[in-house]
DNA sequence: TTATCATGCATGGGA
DNA sequence: CCCATGCATGATAAG
């Protein structure tokens, strides 16, 4: 399976059998009626059980409703826990807390998906029972966020399988707050206190904020924007609390005590986001414990860590909010629809070329964002040769794929990453739903940013290992497609830079831009087989890139998965990614969309990079220890070489300009052939400051592209971190690397793909 | 059996 | 003598 299926699974705070739920966020914001105005969810996206069915309460400001959208949102007529996942994917896995989970990793979550299968994995299937969240009345009073626990010893074993990739944190069962028998509602702040998010004692302090900000304008900006309390925000008290009637007295932002910062940093982000977050949509997001128990674990329980993590939430809402609005324009049809269709289709223009990569296995929901992996080796795109940029790996790592490079054009953006979660079968139905693998679904440059540890490591140390060559870095989105968000830095402390930062330009920018990537999706598909075959050599990497990530940066990551196959290298980043769609049967590069991790404001250096370029994937190659020698050539595949690069007329070759997607620096590299009995061997020479610089070593591999605007060639070298780090020894690698290839698969992406998965 | 490709190693230029 | 260059060979995978 893909890191990155993994990495969603993580998200969606399955890992554990308690469940957070971010409930009526927005509604605990105002709920004037402290008992939560019941409203009943007219999305119906409400996972919940009908006969559970929870009121909402609506964040209003006085009588307006802040939440315009709601009205708009589609009623998805599915079962609860189909409805779940499409409606919103699982919060990505904190790349940081890979470590810790990836040793429960169970067979299924690692086991490598097949060729042709989807990257989603059977495990992923299970969630939906597990998502299915028992909400106590107390729960729907106050519309806070609680955490639910279940009972089920099946249940949390699936979802420890599913997980196992990520890093699940034990977290101590919430006090029986509410004594619910088999789920425990948590209070959200209980719940918060209890991750450390926010200090026990530490409140939103509403007030505070207004002090920060004008109060008074915030309320006028409120009047047309949405305003819901963070998840933690509500977890303040029961209904009862009169800390939440006091929020009555304050237009209902009292909640808010204590943490003035936090605050204003969510509120800040529901201005920003109203317009594409509704009240529903905030109900319907559910935060497993111990994801953010892991999350604040590693980003420690400082103000600061809880900050990010609160961003990290925040961030991840919004971008599957950008999905999902993005299909509600596209049309009514379900997300399923749309995800059959991209997989006939296939031009994903995801960098994750590897959904293998990549990127990981998706999410059933193919609005999710973060269904890529972060670092995949920009595996190609999957055909892939597009990776979810690659994102991650890159993805992801998410592809997917190395994940990516390139991201959105990334192939390996990142390949890719981010999806992650268990691998799943694309066929495979759950709950009457068929999940894709994420690798399959458009891939989004935020899929990357998720690319927390696209791919499962069982050796958690080794996940976000940063690259030991690159400090500067930039994740490698899947290999190929950068990640949006970096989560770890060189050294395994930085885990991430969220990047909320977004603004709500660029917010727009984006939505067109998936919109764009929607609509190319659909045309695609009617394309004929032939046609697809061709765009999965190359793909445009437009979108895909996240590959922004740089050669050095951990996005370029890829992992290995320990478990089947052993050496699968599944990119950070997620371009590896790729490899797990099906479509991209053949070669697509593993996006490194897992793969790759990315700060947030990496992931808008990405999504700039992307949006100027318009990758295509022209070919990968897993480097061989005479590739990485001093030698300074790498072996390029002939048929790739041949059929993607300039024709050679004579063997002195010719010179070709490389620039490193990662970094921007060109490198002279000069193509030619050596005839080699009848044939010919193509190299690609004065690659070894190219190969020192990005610390790039045997198992590692590279991703090229053209930039179809500019006609120029782009290069992207993906690390391959293997849990042994194995990789690392010499002559194995060379049997090892025949091994692992895929019948089917030329020799050199087979590692990528088996990463990928 | 053939094609591909990793790499051993011969060759030759330059220090 | 060292190292870059380039060919030849052997191991695999594919057909």
């Amino acid at each position: 399976m893909i890191k990155d299926e993994a990495v969603e699974q993580d998200l969606r705070f399955t890992a554990g059998n308690v469940e957070v739920k971010i409930e009526d966020m927005a509604a605990g914001v105002v709920a004037a009626d402290g008992g939560g105005a019941g409203v009943a969810n007219p999305t119906g996206f409400d996972p919940m059980d009908e006969d559970d069915h929870q009121a909402v309460v609506m964040a209003t400001i006085g009588e307006k409703d802040l939440w315009l959208d709601r009205d708009q949102e589609h009623l998805l007529d599915v079962n609860d826990a189909s409805i779940f996942y499409s409606d919103f994917p699982p919060l990505p896995d904190f790349p940081c807390m890979s470590s810790s989970s990836s040793s429960s990793s169970t067979p299924a979550a690692s086991k490598p998906m097949a060729p042709t299968s989807s990257s989603s994995s059977a495990a992923s299937s299970s969630p939906a029972a597990s998502w299915a969240v028992m909400k106590s009345d107390a729960e729907e009073d106050t519309g806070r966020m609680s955490f639910q626990q279940t009972t089920d010893v099946e249940e949390v074993k699936a979802e420890h399988a599913a997980l196992s990739s990520t890093a699940s944190m034990e977290i101590p069962p919430p006090s029986d707050h509410d004594g619910l028998g088999d789920v425990d509602c948590i209070d959200v702040m209980e719940n918060f206190g209890y991750m450390d998010l926010i200090d026990t004692n530490e409140i939103w302090d509403p007030s505070s904020v207004f002090q920060s900000e004008n109060p008074q304008e915030f309320l006028e900006d409120q009047q047309t924007a949405a305003a819901a309390p963070p998840p933690a925000l509500l977890l303040e008290g029961s209904p009862q609390d009169p800390k939440m009637q006091c929020q009555e007295d304050n237009d209902g932002f009292s909640f808010l005590q204590g943490n003035s910062e936090l605050a204003m940093i969510f509120f800040e982000w529901l201005k920003q986001n109203k317009d594409y977050i509704s009240a529903e949509d905030m109900r319907s997001i559910k935060l497993k414990r111990s994801t953010i128990e892991s999350a604040s674990k590693r980003l420690g329980s400082t103000k600061e860590g809880k900050k990010q993590l609160l961003k990290l939430i925040l961030e991840w809402v919004e971008q599957y909010q950008l999905q999902k609005k993005r299909m509600r324009e596209s049309g009514p049809q379900s997300p399923y629809a749309y995800q059959e269709t991209v997989q006939n289709s296939d031009p994903n223009p995801n960098p994750n070329p590897n959904p293998n990569f990549s990127y990981s296995s998706l999410p059933p929901d193919p609005n999710t964002c973060f269904s890529t992996s972060p670092w995949m080796p920009p595996g190609p795109p999957p055909h892939a040769s597009e990776v979810t940029a690659m994102v991650a790996a890159p993805p992801s790592f998410a592809p997917p794929m190395a994940t990516g490079y390139g991201g959105g054009c990334d192939p390996y953006s990142n390949p890719i990453p981010v999806a992650p979660m268990t691998p799943m079968n694309h066929h495979q139905v759950v709950n009457g739903i068929p999940y894709q693998h994420s690798a399959e679904y458009p891939v989004m440059e935020h899929a990357q940013s998720w690319v927390i540890a696209p791919f499962p490591m069982q050796q958690p140390h080794h996940q976000f290992s940063p690259y030991p060559d690159n400090s500067n870095i930039i994740t490698h989105q899947q290999a190929l497609y950068g990640h949006p968000y970096q989560l770890f830095d060189p050294n395994g402390e930085r885990l991430m830079r969220l990047g909320s930062s977004a603004t709500k330009e660029a917010r727009k920018k984006r939505m067109a831009r998936q919109r764009r990537l929607y609509s190319h999706h659909h045309r695609h598909s009617s394309n004929s087989n032939q046609h697809q075959n061709q765009m999965n050599d190359a793909h445009v990497v437009g979108d895909a890139g996240e590959d922004g990530d740089q050669a050095g940066s951990p996005g370029n990551w890829v992992y290995w998965s320990p478990g089947g196959g052993g050496s699968s290298p599944t990119p950070g980043n997620g371009p590896p990614a790729e490899a797990s769609q099906p479509h991209s049967g053949d070669r697509a590069p593993v996006q490194q969309q897992s793969y790759q991790r990315q700060s947030s404001s990496d992931r808008r250096q990405q999504q700039g990079w992307k949006t100027e370029k318009n990758l295509k994937f022209l070919l990968q190659k897993v480097l061989k220890q005479s590739d990485v020698g001093n030698l300074g050539r790498i072996v390029l595949p002939k048929k790739e070489a041949e059929s993607h690069l300039p024709e050679l007329e004579s063997r002195d070759g010719i010179s070709i300009a490389m620039e490193d997607i990662g970094t921007s620096r060109v490198w002279n590299m000069r193509y030619r052939f050596w005839p080699n009995n009848k044939s010919r061997m193509y190299l690609l020479e004065n690659t070894g400051d190219f190969v020192r610089v990005n610390g790039l070593q045997e198992g590692d591999f590279i991703v090229i592209y053209s930039d179809t605007k500019c006609g120029k060639y782009m290069i992207r070298g993906v690390k391959v971190r293997q849990p042994g780090g194995k990789l690392e020894g010499k002559k194995p690698a060379r049997r090892n690397m025949r091994n692992l290839s895929l019948a089917g698969n030329s020799s050199s992406l087979a590692p990528i793909k088996q990463a990928v998965r």
